[in-house]
Order: C-alpha cells, then sequence, then structure tokens
DNA sequence: ACGGCTCCCTAGAACGTTCCAAAAAATACG
DNA sequence: CGTATTTTTTGGAACGTTCTAGGGAGCCGT
C-alpha cells in the first residue's frame, strides 16, 4: 500500500487513541496549554510525529468562528511598487500568525470584485486593498457592512470611512518641485499617470501649489496624463517637448514614468540631468541602479506595507474598525537624474 | 443595532427558514442542482440576497475532505520575472475555480518550510514551488508521500520524481552564443547568477556546448557568477574586462544581468551594443524598454505559468501525481543590445 | 383504486476541530 | 484517613456545510 494513499488523512482522534488519551487532551497539547502533563504532552507530541499529522486549520477555523487568514487584493504585482509593498505586507502578518493570501487584480475591477468574494467565502479575518482603478466607491461596502476590517493602501476610496495607508503626496510632489526650482528651473511639467487616479490628483495638487507659492503660475505648466509606464513617460516627454516653450525639467508621476521619459531624452540625444532635469515618485529598488541614478520622491514602501498590516491586525484584535489614516513620511532621494555629481562635475569642466 | 453586529454570520440554515425550505434544498440551490423547482429556487435566492448570505466555504471543505485553494510559493516576488510567472499561474487558477494563495519566501529555505506547512494546514489541493535557492533535496517530501499534487517551477529539485515546469536553458543559452558567433564575436563570457544554482548549471552547459560546436574552448571563456541582480551584473562585468585578453560580448545570466551589465559598460563609458554585445534571458516585459532594448532569450514566463498550472490541475483532477516535466520552447528576440539596427546604422556611417 | 413512476424535497449523520462543564486523579491539610 | 483543594483529563455539543437514503405528492395506466 503507498504510504499516503488518498484518504487518509490523520486526525486528532487517531492521535488521541495513539497515546492514550482523550482528543481534547490531544487539542489542548496542539495550543501548548500549561494545564496538560508534562509526560502526557511528550507521549502527545511523539504520537504526532509517528502518524505525520498535519493541523487543520480548516476544521478549527470553523469551530472558533473565526479565522486566521488575511487577504492582501494587488492591483498590480507587475508593478515593482506593489510587488514590494505586498512583500511588506505579508512579511507583518506572517510575523503575527496569520496566513496572508496575495491576490492580483490587474487593475480590473471586475476581478477585484470576484476576488473579494472569494475571500469573503473564505473567511478572511481582515483585508487590505490596493483598489484596482476605476473601482466604484462602493466596491467595498459589503465588507464593511459585515465588519470585516478592512485598510485601503495607496488609493483613497471617495466618500467611505475606510483607513487609508499611503504616503504624503502632496508633500512629496511640493519637495520634488522646489528642488527643481531651486535648481533655477522655471518652466517644470507634471508628467505620467492616469488622469483619473486619485494618487495623481494629490500629486499634482502639491505640485500645483508649490508652483504657485514660488510666484510661477501652475496653469501655465505643461500637465501631460498618460498610462504610467515606460511607454507613457516617453510619451509624456514627447508632448512635454512640443510646446513652443518647453518646459526644462518635470516631475514625475512614479518612477516607471520616470525611467520613461530618461528613454525619451536618451531618444532624443539629450542627457537625463543635463538639460533636463527629471524627478521621480516611490523609490523603487531599482531607482538607485538606473542610468543615471533616478532623483525621486522616497516613500518607504516597506514601511507603508508594514504599517498597513498593523492597522489591519490592530482591528481584529480589537474588533472596532474606525483605524486612522496613515499618511507615511517622504523624502527627497537626490540622485542625478536632475543635475547630481555628475552633472555638476561637468558643469566644473566646461 | 450596528447593521452587521459582530457575531452574526448568516448560514445557510437562516436561509433556508426565510424560504420555507430546508438546508438540503438550500445546498442544492447553492450548488446550481437541475432538480430543485425553478419557483423554490427562486425563493432561495431572494433569501440570499435579502439576508446577504456570504457562502462559507471553510465549511464546504470541511465535509467534502477536499478544498478549492491552491497555493503557489515563490521564491521572490520582487524580481519582474517570477512576479509574471506568480500573475500567469494565478489566472489559470482562477479560471477553474481554485483559489489561489501566493506565497513569497524571499529565498529563504527556512520561510518556505513554514509556508509550506500553512499551505498543508490550510488544505491546498495543490502547489506550485518556484523553490528557495538552497532548498535542500528532500523538502517537498512531505508534501509528495501525502500525495499532495505538487508541481515545480523552473528550478528542479535532485533526486526527487517531482514534475518540473521551465524553459529549455540548454538551448536558450546555446542560441544566445550562436548568436554572438554569427556577429563575429569569438571571446564570449558568461555573466552572473549564483554558482550553485541549477537554473544557471543548465544554461551555463548549453553555453558551453555551443562554444565547443562552433570550436572554441569553453574553458577559456569568462565565467563569473554572482548575485543575479544589476549590481551583480556590473561586477561581473568588470571581472570580464579585467581579463589579460577580455571578452567582447556576453551571455547573461538573466536580464536583470543583463541590465547590471549594460550599466556598468555605461559608466566606462562604452555603449551596449557597440564594442560590447550583451544578450540576456528571459525576456521579462522591461527588456523591450531597456536603452538600448535587450536582446535576450525569450521564454514566455506566463505561457509557462499556465502550463504549470494545468499540470497541477490535472493531478488534482486525475488524482495521479506523475505528470511530465515540461520544457518551454524557447527563442532568440533580437533587439539592440548586441548590435542591432541602431549599431549597424552607425556601421554604415562610419 | 392501486402499484409504479417522476419530481421535489428533507432528515440526519458526517467532516475535524474547540470549548464548556464537569469528572477523575493527584496533592494538601488537619 | 477523610475531606478539601488543585491539577489534569474528558465527554459531547457545537461550527456550517454536503451527501446518502429515502419520503411525500402528483400522475399514469390498467
Amino acid at each position: 500500500m503507498p504510504a499516503g494513499s488518498p484518504k487518509d488523512r490523520v486526525t486528532i482522534i487517531e492521535i488521541a487513541a495513539a497515546a492514550g488519551v482523550s482528543k481534547s487532551t490531544v487539542s489542548l497539547v496542539l495550543k501548548g496549554s500549561e494545564s496538560v502533563h508534562p509526560a502526557t504532552r511528550e507521549r502527545v507530541n511523539a504520537a504526532i510525529r509517528d502518524l505525520g499529522y498535519v493541523y487543520n486549520r480548516g476544521a478549527a477555523n470553523l469551530r472558533r468562528a473565526r479565522s486566521n487568514i488575511v487577504g492582501m487584493i494587488i492591483n498590480d504585482l507587475t508593478n515593482p511598487f506593489f510587488a514590494e509593498l505586498a512583500v511588506g505586507i505579508e512579511r507583518s502578518f506572517q510575523a503575527a500568525g496569520y496566513v496572508p493570501f496575495i491576490a492580483n487584480t490587474a487593475e480590473s475591477p471586475v476581478r477585484q470584485a470576484e476576488v473579494i468574494k472569494l475571500m469573503r467565502e473564505q473567511g478572511v479575518a481582515g483585508l487590505i486593498v490596493s483598489a484596482a482603478r476605476g473601482t466604484p466607491n462602493d466596491a467595498l461596502d459589503g465588507l464593511v457592512a459585515a465588519s470585516v476590517p478592512v485598510v485601503l493602501a495607496m488609493r483613497r476610496l471617495q466618500g467611505r470611512r475606510i483607513p487609508v495607508v499611503g504616503p504624503d503626496n502632496r508633500l512629496g510632489a511640493r519637495l520634488a518641485v522646489e528642488r527643481l526650482i531651486d535648481l533655477g528651473h522655471r518652466r517644470i511639467a507634471f508628467l505620467g499617470g492616469y488622469s483619473d487616479s486619485v494618487v495623481r490628483a494629490e500629486r499634482l495638487e502639491g505640485f500645483r501649489a508649490a508652483l504657485a507659492d514660488a510666484g510661477l503660475d501652475p496653469d501655465r505648466a505643461v500637465n501631460a496624463a498618460t498610462t504610467p509606464t515606460r511607454e507613457g513617460g516617453a510619451l509624456a516627454l514627447e508632448t512635454a517637448l512640443a510646446q513652443r516653450n518647453p518646459p526644462t525639467g518635470a516631475v514625475c508621476f512614479n518612477d516607471i514614468v520616470a525611467f520613461g521619459v530618461c528613454l525619451g531624452l536618451r531618444r532624443r540625444g539629450l542627457q537625463p540631468g543635463r538639460g533636463f532635469a527629471v524627478i521621480g515618485f516611490d523609490d523603487v529598488q531599482e531607482a538607485v541602479h538606473a542610468d543615471p541614478p533616478l532623483t525621486t520622491i522616497a516613500v518607504d514602501v516597506m514601511g507603508l506595507g508594514e504599517r498597513a498590516a498593523q492597522t489591519v491586525l490592530k482591528m481584529i484584535e480589537t474588533g472596532r474598525n474606525n483605524a486612522e489614516d496613515h499618511v507615511g513620511a517622504v523624502h527627497l532621494a537626490v540622485r542625478e537624474s536632475c543635475g547630481g555629481p555628475a552633472a555638476e562635475r561637468e558643469e566644473k569642466r566646461a
């Protein structure tokens, strides 16, 4: 007979029989109860080892009416920024003894709805959602009504009291603009990102405010929305340079767009950081290894992920679902794409 | 009273009461049985909608002794190649009505062991594993003994009869070498990748065989193992160029390494594709948008992911766990990093 | 009017755990 | 040694489904 024929999952009852105790005692051992005699404990553990017992969490969850599963719904795992976010979240959950489910929606609200349904059926204890583009504002109402703890990552949902964890988009964009202004730029563009994106709206808001504060007219600044991709970045750059009085620098919707802008510059024989300054947003791992290394707004993705996880965890444990938003700190990571060391060296030489 | 106070999950029994039928009938409706009267079905569905019933898959799985959960264990989600793989796998599972769990091991065998344990406890119906570096060969023996269907993605485990789905690494490396030889290169290096990696060993084997077939001595070729990262690539390049008779081109362990090599070249004022040819491996999405666009061995990751999922699905459905390995087709994607259009144009001009 | 069909529907036992209440065993006390 | 106290163990009901076996209602043919 093959070692593990199909239907022979070992249960707590067989362990009990083997160890000569009741199933209740085995259960006690399993959860490390103090009140079982060491000798008994040892007998039970031996049986568990010998019979190759595997704990059935499904059954346990059913009985206890709460689960150790938490879900994370990510809009695009293929995007390194969100992949890093997911990994940060996962780490916290794992450390807290929960089992994280990761699901990818590929920016499809339909898929997202399916996935949410699946997660509910699975009985998740809590959920972190980085919403797909175009998510209807009521997408999570069912979850909330059932008082399942939910935290939004990065993207806010209008008119809902669901806690959001994300970076300080306005401040980040402001820092970027101020940097460019310090470097002497006066015509600054905002490039890339879907025009209907909430995150983009926030970043754009900071961008315009900073421009206005510096006495520049935000309405004269090029504002080119595109897909938040490399192609999108290259495209946005074309739009910008086609102006009669083209900008000399840009703050980009995110790093990926910024890479695209650099690409576009090089295709035109220009050197990012010389002639045209580019600043990204997010500080993905790749930014430091790009050519040139990308000056960008660092948001500490992993940290945000961990924070989101902590928030959900707290909601689960306290049973309250009224956590506060968390606006993560941002800072400017100065590298070379808008006139760093390399460019200065160059200038000196000239 | 708040709409959804903590402990009020609606069950099949309450639906039954509301619809004036038995719980068995509700169960029948839930699974779309033909043998329930349309009128009854409608009454039940109405109750389901009205009471906001959520199906409890955990309970169902417990009773049926099989689950709709499948796991995928990925060594590094932060690596775009594996992220794409995960997304491809997920898509297939979802389409087949299974709920995929994604877990990331961050290349840690310890973490991997934990995650496998968790997945078993959760009662996964099947598992796809892209093994962490340094995974002991017996890491999956428990799973196999319990006859849980497992498929390995990309990375083989020595001495085990576990089906593997991966690209044709040997052929890929051979194609890369042949291309470089066609372009006139005679001193070709193999750059990057951990020296203990099985995948690297296979690619290296193809590399050496192709060299030998072309009458070149594989032992004279630079073979520099490093981390499979951008830094690693840059480092490997340094090693290669430090030789007394440095190579004029390289096939890289993967695209990320190739990007690093390009970076290193540019730091030295060299232009990838002119003076030094670089070929990557994998064809990640980014390759086409790199500067210069990367010539590489395309492996169709998503396709491999789907294939792996299909294999597991078939094992689950047939109950047999003796599927065959799948060696995916590869082809050379010619772009510009080893003398494409741009370089030729350049040569013409000269 | 009765057996035999269909068609719909249902009771109740599983599934593997947890947890309560309480029994049994061990230990302490006078 | 008997009783009080503490420690350890236990039976059995519950959790929300599925599934087997069968039950009742209506209809048919004779």
